[in-house]
DNA sequence: ATGAAAGCGCTAACAT
DNA sequence: ATGTTAGCGCTTTCAT
């Protein structure tokens, strides 16, 4: 059995209770037997136990983490370094991350997360689009909310975000840097916020170039941002748009669906045609060639998640939105129009 | 505040002691009671403080799960997919798990992971390879461990892993069955238990098929499995065996390296050479062409992983060795040997 | 079959 | 500046 309170306040011969001023360092302790009572800690290896004390404070020690299913087991490690980033975060500020996925058709009848039950929580960061569903019950169970990577439309809570807007910018910037005019946009999923803002970058950048926007040159058609969607957008698009010389995809799936099109239908990148994505997944390094991007900083969105929930779990007060800043990786699938093209 | 087993027991008109009894589901209770307690904890939406019992029980009710940080942020989604098998079957069995990243290179002033400082896990699961003091420093504290897809020489713990040997075979004999008779094996870190094996395999088929051992045939002089070595390995071993007409990588990650030399050194896959890998990391499908591999049953693996350490925690066995089956995944790299090469 | 009560290890209000 | 003590919500032994 490991030493309990007692122990060390028999060994440095005071109360309890001055043993538990001193472990949280309060200042009506005299040094010396602050002194006295650190040495017994050290000498007996005390360790507060956490749940004697979560007990008695009424706190659990744990932030949830709550995630699709499909979100986390999606290939590309996007939401596990987020994940990550809030775990790292954590151990800092005294709190333990626990993971919980659900389904993305999570409905009325569905369980809640189980430290939700339990009450095992002191707040809640919900990474990626979830349904509202869920976000409803657990607001009215009133536990303290955070979404990291999702814009929700009502300010309840705090949202830490991707800065899309400049990506949007940044990439369909780049693009014109290179001497692009005709540049077509790939989305999906059009209800979702972040792809939306990415789609307003791509505008807002042709606008300040004095490009007019056209939109026979945006598909935005499918569902969910994936390969094949950005297969079937690339090919409607290009078909369509036979003077198109380069394309922003709202993400690195969907750019490399829109690669592999391209590639099947005999242009090469980037000297017939320049292709710049969103997000750098680290599986871009594979691709031939390998893609431009904008890379996300994932680590740091999940960090931030965790210093928002906490710093609100301390003094009540929630920032409204966090936009964390993007950056703009170049690679090779993005060069200045070639002239190859017929 | 929510409701305690005080208030159910008042509005049920029994004793606290009555509802504990229920709520752990004790035959010494009266149909009749239960029922009526029952109601009221339904009533009252009544849930236990999972603090409370944690405190009498002298129970954390999590179980840690420590890797290394690389292993974790490696590319492939491997180590990830075991933390959430690990995650869902936790679920049901009554813990949490709460994950620890240490760095690679840890050693003895490094802090061993929180939740082990505050003794707030019943047990430990130990992912891929770590440090070994980290090991010797967990055994001390006498806390339960189970390695998964780590093999440790002392018996001391259960470990699960990855029926490597079969893999090997099932690989080697994969490309003989398909006529290869010139079959190189690229490796790494001829230390780690688990690419040992994987080489075992490869010798023991070629023995089964009665195709001499030739270590000529193989490199493993890299010190981690990744892509850039699988590069430098393949270009070794073909420069100086131009018979080669295939080979069998340890990991993906090498064998994506194996492809890319392939490839610049204007092979075709698999018309020229074949190759097959060892993980099925999902982004094998990226690759052109998708890759042929031997698919590790992660989810499993991770769940395997907690059904042991909560079994040990009940009863107190520990089995010694659990293999987890794995999978022949025949992909587009991998063909007879064809007739095109000089 | 059920209840009373002690106590798990800690914190914090109140005394001294 | 330090000690006393009453709980936090639960389990479990011992009575009844």
């Amino acid at each position: 059995m490991n030493p309990t309170i007692k122990d060390v306040a028999k060994h440095a011969g005071v109360s309890t209770a001055t043993v538990s001023l001193v472990i949280h360092d309060n200042s009506r302790i005299s040094p010396e037997t602050k002194r006295k009572v650190l040495k017994s800690i050290k000498t007996l290896h005390y360790l507060p136990s956490k749940s004697a004390r979560d007990l008695v404070t009424q706190r659990a020690g744990n932030i949830g983490f709550i995630i699709t299913d499909d979100h986390f087991l999606r290939t590309e490690p996007f939401y596990t370094r987020i994940f990550l980033g809030a775990e790292f975060e954590a151990r800092d500020g005294d709190y333990y991350v626990l993971l919980a996925t659900v389904e993305s058709n999570f409905n009325e009848e569905d369980q809640l997360p189980r430290f939700i039950q339990e009450r095992n929580v002191d707040g809640i960061i919900i990474a990626g689009k979830v349904p509202q569903n869920l976000i409803d019950r657990i607001l009215e169970l009133k536990i303290p909310l955070a979404f990291v990577d999702y814009e929700t439309t009502n300010n309840c809570c705090p949202n830490i975000l991707i800065d899309n807007i400049q990506g949007g910018i940044l990439a369909t910037s780049h693009l014109i840097g290179l001497g692009h005019k005709q540049i077509g946009f790939v989305g999906a999923d059009i209800q979702h916020p972040s792809l939306l803002k990415r789609f307003t970058g791509y505008k807002q950048a042709l606008e300040n170039a004095k490009i007019g926007f056209n939109d026979k040159f945006v598909e935005t058609g499918s569902l969910y941002p994936d390969r094949q969607n950005g297969y079937d957008a690339a090919k409607k698009l290009i078909e369509k748009n036979k003077n198109l010389t380069s394309i922003f995809a709202c993400n690195d799936a969907m750019a490399i669906g829109v690669m592999h099109y391209l590639k099947d239908n005999g242009f090469k990148i980037p000297d017939d045609f320049s292709i710049i994505g969103f997000d750098d997944v680290e599986s871009d390094l594979l691709l031939d060639p390998p893609l431009s991007t904008i890379r996300v900083p994932k680590i740091e969105l999940g960090a931030e998640s965790i210093r928002i929930i906490t710093s609100y779990l301390k003094t009540k007060t929630i920032p409204k939105k966090i936009l964390v800043p993007v950056e703009l990786i170049i690679r090779q699938s993005t060069s200045a129009p070639g002239s190859k093209r017929i």
